[in-house]
DNA sequence: TCATTAAATAATATGTTGAGTATTCATTCT
DNA sequence: AGAATGAATACTCAACATATTATTTAATGA
């Protein structure tokens, strides 16, 4: 069980500095003082370490984006502009750190798609879990939950794709992302 | 037909059967009955031949859409669902049609930047004109016109990406602009 | 002079080989 | 038996040679 995250941390840190592609078996089993072959006892191949890898990441994400919407002390539009802006902060910050973890995204976003999905179903749910509250609230108007919970994910989805947060400077894409927000928290206010 | 139409056509019938990258200006050439060497005295490189389709077909698709935001007997939120509609369709449309398209549309997004760019800016002042008629009319409340804009594209941007639309149900896409689009007129309404 | 071409050149794609790497397996160690 | 490994296998990737194709040039015919 120990052994297991090991190796994962040996192949993160090698993953961020020299990239999915470029890191090999050999290396992360010595670094770990083990063969390459008995990686396998833990790992079914070598993407599923990198799927644990960007798993925990998004799963981090998740955590802190579920922080924002648990705090009541914000109405519920200011907290779905901190949860979006949180998101493309995040994703940008990872890119912007190390280039060679692009490398990694590529492969988790071609290779792992139910790993992507299955996160995107989870801010939906954030998202919705967010709408009922400022329903709840008389914030919102009375809206389709899960419609209205899917259109936003979609519409700020652009921003969560690395072709577009590459190079792109971080102040544009939240100021692109709080114009888009804004609109939408707009159509959600109650009259 | 001008010469350089003939050969736009005879390009474009073989990029549509073929792509963009299996068909030869030798094939080109052969089809209008002169050499290879002979386009180039009407286009610079294969590449303009493609750019020179892909500008013509993004212009039909704007005129189009300036129709319908030309078109006073709907409200202007009616407008921007039918001309995000047109452009979802229209693409889609592409798509399906040949899969072959799919070569040439990737080497234009791709090597051809400033097309793509300069059609969304047209697609934003259309959606800008299409505001300030809504403003006009006192369909929407007063609203910084271009920011909106920008944020009405950068929101339906997802449907304009080859890599989302390509395999997606036309009827799923549309359902989607439609509500991100809803909730967005509903954030321009006036109270 | 203009339109065109064949031939020359430059760039790109395709195919092939060898090296490197992921993965499996038979075996050893504990 | 469970943990681990070295060697065997299968796959992928980089380098190079070859073939196609894009582009240029010099020459030809209207």
């Amino acid at each position: 069980m120990q052994v297991r995250a090991r190796i994962q941390a040996a192949a993160e840190a090698r993953f961020k500095r020299y990239g999915f592609t470029k890191t090999t078996l050999a290396e992360i089993g010595a670094d770990c003082g083990m063969s390459a072959a008995n990686i396998y006892r833990y790992f079914d191949c070598k993407g599923d370490i990198a799927a644990a890898s960007a798993k925990q990441w998004l799963a981090n994400l998740r955590q802190d984006m579920a922080a924002i919407v648990a705090d009541s002390d914000f109405g519920a539009g200011e907290r779905l502009h901190r949860m979006i802006r949180l998101k493309v902060k995040s994703l940008h910050g990872l890119i912007e750190s190390d280039l060679h973890f692009e490398d990694l995204i590529e492969y988790v976003c071609r290779e792992r798609e139910a790993l992507i999905e299955a996160h995107r179903a989870s801010e939906r749910a954030l998202v919705a879990q967010l709408i009922v509250d400022g329903m709840g609230r008389g914030e919102f108007r009375p809206l389709n939950v899960d419609t209205i919970a899917a259109a936003v994910i979609v519409a700020t989805q652009t921003f969560s794709q690395h072709g577009q947060v590459r190079g792109a400077p971080l102040q544009e894409l939240l100021a692109e992302t709080d114009n888009v927000v804004a609109l939408m928290v707009e159509g959600m206010l109650a009259r």
